[in-house]
DNA sequence: GTAACTGCAAAATATTTGCATCCTT
DNA sequence: AAGGATGCAAATATTTTGCAGTTAC
């Protein structure tokens, strides 16, 4: 590919994925770039759309199971049955997420945010019941839609 | 329909039904049924497999719509993309569900729990976030398969 | 050069829609 | 009788798989 082009943004898109010990592709590139301008998440069709036409949708689910995969990718469980996807913002060790933030859908605009601030709270769970990890998404309206 | 098979189970879905406004058919009946029976959440393909082939998948898809309106069932988001379905435990009136309680998916044994009695936490969330509703999902292992 | 990645074709699944028929009220 | 619900067929949409050609290292 052109290496002029990808000058600037390259850099920092290279770096994750050598760092994952992912071989540094055309696709994966132009995916994580997308992520990383990006406030939200993102589902797969957002992807499709906003590459302009640029892969093969096969490619798309693909390379984001190994960015889920990865530790560099996280996916937002949301109730109409839309898997969002959104960059880990530590490093999530490989097949181990461990962001436990909080995730807010807005129901006006529909971006989904991750609030990296906000800490899922401790839970008193009915006896027996052990949690590895415990989701929590907010859905209301965001600052910019109020 | 026979009238004597559902006599007594029948007692339940009729009130149900009757107090959402909807006709009283074979299918709802059933598809109510197995939820009433079940202890935990139920996706659409559970559905069509413990219906042993009774009816259709569309009317599957459209019962389970019916109910999601009606307040009669809620959805529960999952990780998996597949989105499980299970009993309000009080009444939420139309399109407007009101379940605060935390969902439990049991790694293990893939069955998910409404804890009815685990309401979910307030939450801090940044200035400008407005939330309706808060979903909490934990992951983990259930009480009898730890 | 070799292993890994991509794109294409096609299969497998899942979901939605239209319409004629049947059932509930 | 009338409106709503179901079942069937078929259209759409989504996701997965196999394989051959291409690319990164």
């Amino acid at each position: 590919m052109s290496k002029e082009i990808m000058s600037q943004a390259g850099q920092r898109t290279d770096a994750m994925l050598k760092r994952n010990g992912l071989s540094i592709t055309d696709s994966r590139k132009k995916i994580l770039q997308l992520f990383l301008e990006q406030t939200g998440a993102l589902a797969h069709g957002d992807i499709e759309r906003k590459a302009a036409e640029k892969f093969d949708r096969v490619t798309v689910y693909r390379t984001l199971q190994t960015f889920v995969d990865k530790g560099i990718i996280h996916t937002i469980p949301t109730a109409d049955n839309s898997i969002r996807y959104a960059l880990c913002k530590d490093e999530c060790s490989e097949g181990h997420h461990h962001d436990h933030h909080v995730h807010f859908v807005c129901t006006t605009c529909h971006i989904t945010y991750c609030l990296d601030d906000v800490v899922t709270p401790e839970l008193k769970l009915p006896k027996g019941y052990t949690p590895d990890h415990i989701e929590v998404v907010a859905e209301g309206t965001c600052k910019n839609c109020k």
